[in-house]
DNA sequence: TGCCGTGTGACAGAAACTGTCAGCATCTGC
DNA sequence: GCAGATGCTGACAGTTTCTGTCACACGGCA
């Protein structure tokens, strides 16, 4: 029994373990592929041949090819608002965001190469960069909502909006920061210090 | 010679005159076409035949289809920054970039039912968004240049990428909070309500 | 074992681009 | 005012991304 309990969760069967393994696949062959010769050199007959499979299903894992740098981006987003929520209302807001970023990002931020491979990769691309702008964007929306739920409630009122834009931006723009310097230094450190700065305002009156 | 004199800068040739025209016939009919039918259910080759080019010609003009949406969008963000960097240096950033605002946007954002037709388009096409907000990010770095210039210097340091990039937070959140209420009430006004926001903290200390 | 649903491959096709080249209009220097 | 240089245009061929459709196979379930 004890095997059963260790499993990390009990298998959702074997159709749905190889389906799951063949979007890692081919999320893994894209990274591989995008990092060595660039986005637009590397076409998705490139990635199915070297996961051996037909484009066609290709497209049934990624709605497009741009897709891809969702999935390769991916690193916590959900589990940081969900974090997010179920801190107390009445903490500190910048408290409760530093606090659910460590149970959330830090982590995969520790893997610096991987966080500056995927940058870079936004860095000389300008169609991936659109699509992750609306990703943030989209995350944006989510965060408002979170937000939203500490305070009066509306998740489309500006000055939640402007709450919840400025720390998606003090996240992007820290990490810019972290790319555009050398040192393999902490990027998490670089993340807290912007935020820090959305403590006081930012237009003098 | 008073002719002369009035006319808008002499003409800069006629080759010169007819490539403007086709550029803004292009933009024009694509306009009409996708608030019509919508971007997707229009076709490279519906946007030539109105105007009578082959659509080879298409491309030399515009580089992608998506890249329509900033000529659509183009409102004065290069007069907005001319503007700003004109402001003296000592006042208060707030004031300067509301006087700025005003010598800039303030024109182009009174045709509401333009200006909400093309949020509308935005809207529908998360593609057109994604790339709206490429735009939204380049012109960040140019307002943080401009910003640099006023304080410390540094067109990359992480306080004028806040700022500059709260700037356009601000102004994109009031259009969208705009378009999501029905009053057909002055765009303006909504984008100064935003700014001034950022006069106090975003987030608690 | 045998049926059912879902994932897959193969094919055809639309639409967005890109390179190339010859023809024509505009511009420039004489 | 003219001849050559320059630059825009249309036509064509080709690649790549993406979509609809259908028959087939494999795993899930009785």
């Amino acid at each position: 029994m004890d095997t059963v309990l260790l499993a990390s969760v009990p298998p959702p069967g074997l159709a749905a373990r190889k389906k799951e393994r063949t979007r890692q696949q081919l999320a893994q062959a894209a990274a591989q592929l995008f990092y060595e010769r660039g986005y637009d050199a590397t076409t998705i007959d490139d990635i199915v041949t070297a996961v051996d499979v037909s484009p066609r299903t290709f497209f049934r894992y990624f709605p497009t090819k741009e897709d891809l740098v969702v999935a390769l981006g991916q690193t916590g987003m959900g589990s940081f608002l969900d974090a997010l929520a179920e801190r107390p209302a009445g903490e500190a807001l910048l408290t409760s965001v530093e606090r659910a970023i460590q149970n959330s990002f830090e982590l995969p931020w520790q893997d610096t190469t991987r966080v500056r491979s995927f940058l870079s990769l936004l860095h000389d691309t300008p169609v991936l960069r659109a699509r992750w702008l609306e990703e943030s964007n989209h995350n944006r929306g989510l965060l408002a909502a979170v937000i939203a739920a500490r305070t009066d409630g509306d998740p489309s009122g500006t000055r939640n909006l402007l709450i919840a834009g400025a720390i998606v931006l003090a996240i992007d723009t820290a990490l810019q920061v972290w790319f555009n310097q050398d040192d393999e230094d902490n990027v998490a450190a670089f993340v807290y210090r912007a935020l820090a700065e959305l403590t006081t305002p930012l237009l003098s009156p």
